[in-house]
DNA sequence: ACAAGGATCCTCT
DNA sequence: GAGGATCCTTGTT
């Protein structure tokens, strides 16, 4: 109960390596996609240089086209037309004018719904994501990435990546063999929404540092006690 | 063509 | 804990 923060995430070697998820990892419920994403690494290559960034994901947010709080619960418009796509995709939108928002496109294309990554724990680059941070003084690793616009900003990530694959060459998403078991994974409600505010659509890593700090925290729920988080938990 | 608002973050009190 | 930054997307004239 509750090694996760202590457990190792760094390769021995540091060095990034691990096998790519397949597009049929994506094409799934997206509350299933939302929790196995837990402790899978992110790579993003620098548009210009190539450089890589990375981190290990601990923290995501479930949208799916029933659910109200989802750009596509009112049909396809340019903006969420991605989500009506092909799985493994990433779908990258703006919000409040200055930050973007990086998800992870689920489900069989057709059917609408992402993941959207909240926190990330740096692996890789770390030097390269306090230059792009621009912070104050000296920000704790723990500062970089934890929440879904300081992680954009971190790794590079802007609106011209929406559409972009997740299986390279610019965005790369690794199983490295990092376990989680269920019971290492919190249910809460999602930030900063104004539609199904009560449906536990967030998944973090239980005791993690790299998680953002929010209320909803205070409202979390190990996952195995509350069965299935289908679709039903909202109502007509 | 325009107005309103948003799946946020930072700084300062 | 409050307020401002900042601009794209959307729905409406």
């Amino acid at each position: 109960m509750g090694s996760s923060s202590t457990r190792s995430s760094r390769n021995a070697s540091g060095k990034l390596k691990g096998s790519a998820l397949s597009q049929e990892f994506y094409q799934r419920d997206t509350i299933q996609v939302a929790q196995e994403l837990l402790g899978k690494v992110l790579v993003v290559r620098d548009s210009r240089t190539g450089e890589p960034t990375a981190g290990r994901i601990v923290e995501t947010e479930a949208y799916h086209g029933e659910d109200p709080a989802c750009h596509a619960s009112r049909g396809e418009t340019p903006r969420c037309a991605i989500m009506f796509g092909q799985p493994g995709i990433a779908y990258v939108y703006l919000i409040y004018g200055m930050y973007e928002m990086l998800n992870f496109v689920t489900e069989p294309q057709g059917y609408p719904g992402a993941v959207l990554i909240r926190a990330l724990e740096p692996l890789f680059g770390e030097e390269q994501m306090r230059k792009r941070r621009k912070l104050k003084g000296t920000p704790k690793s723990r500062e970089l990435a934890n929440g879904p616009g300081k992680l954009c900003r971190a790794l590079g990530i802007r609106l011209k990546h929406n559409g972009a694959s997740l299986q390279g060459p610019e965005i790369l998403v690794l199983d490295d063999g990092f376990g989680v078991s269920r019971s290492e994974i919190l249910a809460s409600p999602r930030v900063g929404i104004s539609q199904a505010v009560d449906a536990m659509w967030r998944f973090y890593l239980q005791g993690n540092d790299h998680i953002s700090r929010v209320k909803e925290n205070l409202r979390a729920k190990p996952v195995a006690e509350l069965g299935e988080l289908r679709y039903a938990a909202f109502g007509p």
